[in-house]
RNA sequence: CGCGGGGUAGAGAAAUGGCAUCUCGCAAGGCUCAUAACCUUGAGAUUGGCGGUUCGAAUCCGCCCCCCGCAA
């Protein structure tokens, strides 16, 4: 099979690592230009950009992918693999590899389509996702379904972890199922559009903590927020990282928000049960324990979270 | 020159010109059936670096290095 690559985030590296020891041929890989990124606003590649010069394969970087029509079908390739790529990709390009184009997605669709699949399983509490292959059509991961492959969501996952573990496992999946589709093996089943849901791009505002929701939403709000766009709260005016909570089996008679200390460090009262600080990042400071946090608030009385 | 916070003992923080302090951790001892609790004692610091002002600088001035939040 010879393919060519679009996408953006390391999501996509596990899936073309595997494709490549399998024999498969990598054409090119098409990613976003280099961004300015951080307080110097330097240039820097995307992640794509920076693994597929390391294998010495071709990379175009077009402002709008349009301008790479040309470039795709001159390269005739069975199939354009679409994983993360940050831009909506007209039906022109679909259509140029002989074999259509395939997006791999986050999510079991129809369920979570949109931008932020992963965060979604972990901010609605979900103890299973996967990853979906699908057809890519004119609308957003609309197509029909090539193949989808489940996973457990653990209590540990958070947003990092289960990141992770998709990216494995769409690797797993594209190396068995892309072969025999592009061989005409495996069919495409439309996707029930009536049960569709969505999700939208997180910002940090939606990353802000409201502690009179429920200690279970707020763990979960948090595992699917970090570490971007990362959640956050105020503290005495000025902004708080949360970084990492655990639930605490206690319920104290506070103020939603509440800092109190615990004998395992510092705990903050929500809607119902504690939550147990594990790691904070104050604005101007490095990412620190709970407990090194607490060692440094004075008045802690006085102390809540707004 | 985008805006801003910061660098003090292993960690987190005080101290705004006059003996560098507190919480945690660490070590030794005590109390205890026991302990992450409590009590004693102790070790651990060139206060990011260089220069300047001063009788005296963590503190004031100048230059440099490093870390981070916002914005993009």
């Amino acid at each position: 099979m010879k393919f060519i690559f679009a996408g953006t985030t390391e999501f996509g590296i596990p899936t073309l690592e595997k494709l490549m020891q399998d024999g498969h041929e990598l054409l090119l890989c098409i990613t976003q230009p280099d961004k300015p990124v951080g307080r110097k606003q330097q240039l820097s590649p995307s992640p794509i950009k920076v693994w597929a010069q390391g294998q010495n394969i071709r990379v175009s970087q077009p402002a709008k992918i349009m301008d790479a029509g040309p470039e795709i079908s001159e390269l005739k390739p069975d199939l354009l693999l679409v994983a993360a790529y940050g831009q909506i990709i007209p039906k022109e390009i679909l259509d140029l590899p002989e074999k259509g184009s395939v997006n791999i997605h986050g999510s079991i669709l129809p369920k979570y389509r949109g931008a932020s699949p992963i965060q979604a399983a972990l901010i609605n509490g979900e103890t299973s996702t996967g990853i979906t292959l699908i057809v890519m059509d004119e609308k957003m991961d609309h197509g029909p379904i090539i193949a989808t492959k489940e996973i457990t969501i653990t209590a540990d996952d958070d947003f990092s972890s289960l990141y992770k573990k998709l990216s494995q496992l769409a690797a797993l999946v594209c190396a068995d199922i892309l072969p025999e589709y592009t061989q005409g093996i495996i069919k495409a089943n439309p996707q029930n559009h009536d049960s569709a849901t969505y999700t939208k791009l997180l910002t940090k505002a939606d990353g802000q903590i409201d502690w009179t929701h429920t200690a279970l939403e707020i763990s979960n709000h948090i595992r699917g927020y970090n570490p971007e766009p990362g959640t956050w709260t105020t503290l005495d005016g000025k902004l708080i990282k949360i970084l990492g909570v655990k639930i605490l089996n206690e319920s104290k008679i506070e103020l939603p928000g509440k800092l109190y200390r615990h004998a395992d460090g510092l705990a903050v009262k929500s809607q119902d049960n504690s939550l147990l600080i594990t790691k904070v990042q104050p604005e101007g400071k490095n990412p620190m324990s709970g407990r090194d946090f607490l060692n440094g608030i004075k008045n802690l009385d006085r102390m809540h979270f707004v």
